[in-house]
RNA sequence: GGAAAGGUGGCUGAGUGGUCGAAAGCGCCGGACUCGAAAUCCGGUGUACGGUUCUCCGUACCGUGGGUUCGAAUCCCACCCUUUCCGCCA
């Protein structure tokens, strides 16, 4: 959520800004809501001050035993239009949260214009991709034919957009994501978090999934009419950790690092990414979360994107560092670097992390604070980025590492997490 | 799932219809005392929003949402959460 105080003092500089995701903000109707509200605010509180006062005076004349019937009656009749601008108020202040709810965060002045996935900017390349003398496999034929990976029977179990691992390549999933949680916490600082997968609709809104992207995420009912969301990503719970708090400075910055399931309907990727598990409903992925002082986010970002990179290099995986345009940036986002890694069986740089700068966006939704160096509270800004994403990491070392007898050697890096193992094959 | 108790400011905790945004203590900040510190004393110390604009004024907020009332932290209803006991259970 935007700060209404800045769209106040500078409505225009923001609909500029917002114009290059792009994203049309529509200046006349939050003027008039603006301008309504003001009336009406105004209004409410001239006559909840007469009411106090009114309130006041019956209990001083009554503890004089006085007669109060006058002030009864006048009471009395002022309240009718109270209640009804009381009303109003309520009415206009949430037609604004509304509108602020769906107004996406604004790029940061960094951010390379444009409108899509074509228009991001490389920032750096690391890593060569290998040189095959064997024609290369995807993943899909590795797995299946090590005997070790099935879409058939994921699909009989639940359906489409979900995988099956067995023997040694479910144990190399398991220890990828091991690896992960031991390089951030051992090396990089972070704390580790075990955290809900099913919440509330108050933390999806704190992140950002709601109210605009209900139809992205699956949900369970709960009692009477209330439902549990199952998050899409460890940012939700890890996050929303700060939700209505206030951080003492001396704790600040928080750094989490989570290992969780991730649940995503991928309403509207149809036929997108329909082969092998780049895309599923159900994925694993190590999640990185920072809570900053705001002066210190971009900083952070650079760092935690860093970390994120740490693990890509021990596995030895050629990647590229992308930041995203403006056009190809997620709704809470102000600054985004996607890190692509290399995947010989597509024969191009595919997305296996996002990290991200929110500035205050989250943390104004969620009334995340600390209290800075003057004692009072004030907004965080939020990070987190993929550290990774444990299925598409799987993929990347299963293609980057095949061998031409269709076995996969297993990177220096992920040994000590396997026993010591140098090799799946079929049987392993 | 059943029963009971309870949710008040950074913390502890008083307050059961009217000068209560809320006693007191702790903590924190400033000052006095001191060579300095401790102790002591004095003063200050919530958040958000609005108006005005650097100075005030106003409004809202005592788990959440409704209701009663001229007036609600206080009474009524619903819900959420916490604690304890019982039941069930990975």
């Amino acid at each position: 959520m935007l700060d209404i105080q800045s769209l106040r003092n500078d409505l225009e500089g923001a609909a500029n800004r917002l114009a290059a995701r792009p994203f049309h903000l529509d200046a006349a109707a939050f003027q008039a809501l603006e301008q309504e509200r003001k009336l009406v605010q105004t209004r409410t509180q001239e006559l909840q001050a007469a009411r106090n006062s009114l309130a006041k005076r019956i209990g001083q004349a009554k503890g004089k035993g006085e007669d109060v019937s006058a002030l009864m009656r006048e009471a009395g009749e002022a309240n009718a239009e109270l209640q009804s601008m009381e009303a109003k108020l309520l009415q206009v202040q949430a037609r604004l949260q509304d509108f602020l709810l769906l107004i996406p965060n604004l790029p940061h002045a960094s951010v390379p214009p444009g409108r899509s996935a074509e228009d991001n900017a490389e920032v750096r390349r690391h890593g060569t991709p290998r040189q095959f003398d064997f024609a290369v496999k995807d993943h899909v034929d590795i797995g299946e034919g090590m005997g070790m990976l099935d879409f058939a029977t994921a699909t009989k179990i639940s359906g489409a957009r979900f995988s099956l691992m067995t023997g040694a390549l479910a144990r190399m999933h398991r220890a990828l994501a091991q690896f992960m949680l031991e390089v951030h916490t051992q090396e990089h600082g972070y704390t580790e978090v075990y955290a809900p997968y099913l919440v509330n609709a108050a933390s999806m809104r704190g992140t950002g999934q709601l109210p605009k992207f209900e139809e992205d995420l699956f949900a369970v009912p709960r009692g009477e009419e209330g439902k549990f969301y199952l998050i899409p990503t460890a940012e939700v719970p890890v996050t929303n950790i700060v939700r209505d708090e206030i951080v003492p400075l001396d704790r600040m910055p928080l750094k989490f690092v989570c290992h969780s399931p991730c649940f995503r309907s991928e309403a509207g990727s149809y036929g997108k990414d329909t082969r092998g598990m780049i895309r599923q409903h159900q994925f694993d992925k190590v999640e990185l979360v920072q809570i900053v002082q705001p002066e210190k986010s971009y900083d952070s970002l650079e760092q935690l994107t860093g970390h994120a990179e740490t693990i890509l290099q021990r596995l030895e995986l050629p990647y590229r560092v992308m930041a995203l345009c403006a056009g190809d940036m997620g709704f809470s986002a102000a600054k985004t670097y996607d890190l692509e890694v290399w995947l010989p069986g597509q024969n191009a740089y595919r997305e296996i992390s996002s990290c991200s700068n929110f500035e205050a966006f989250q943390a104004r939704r969620m009334q995340a604070r600390f209290r800075n160096e003057k004692g009072k509270p004030e907004l965080v800004h939020t990070l987190n980025g993929s550290a990774l994403a444990v299925g598409r990491t799987l993929v990347a070392v299963m293609e980057n590492y095949q061998n031409a007898d269709g076995s996969v050697t297993v990177p220096a890096a992920l040994r000590p997490h396997l026993g010591g193992l140098e090799r799946i094959a079929r049987g392993s």
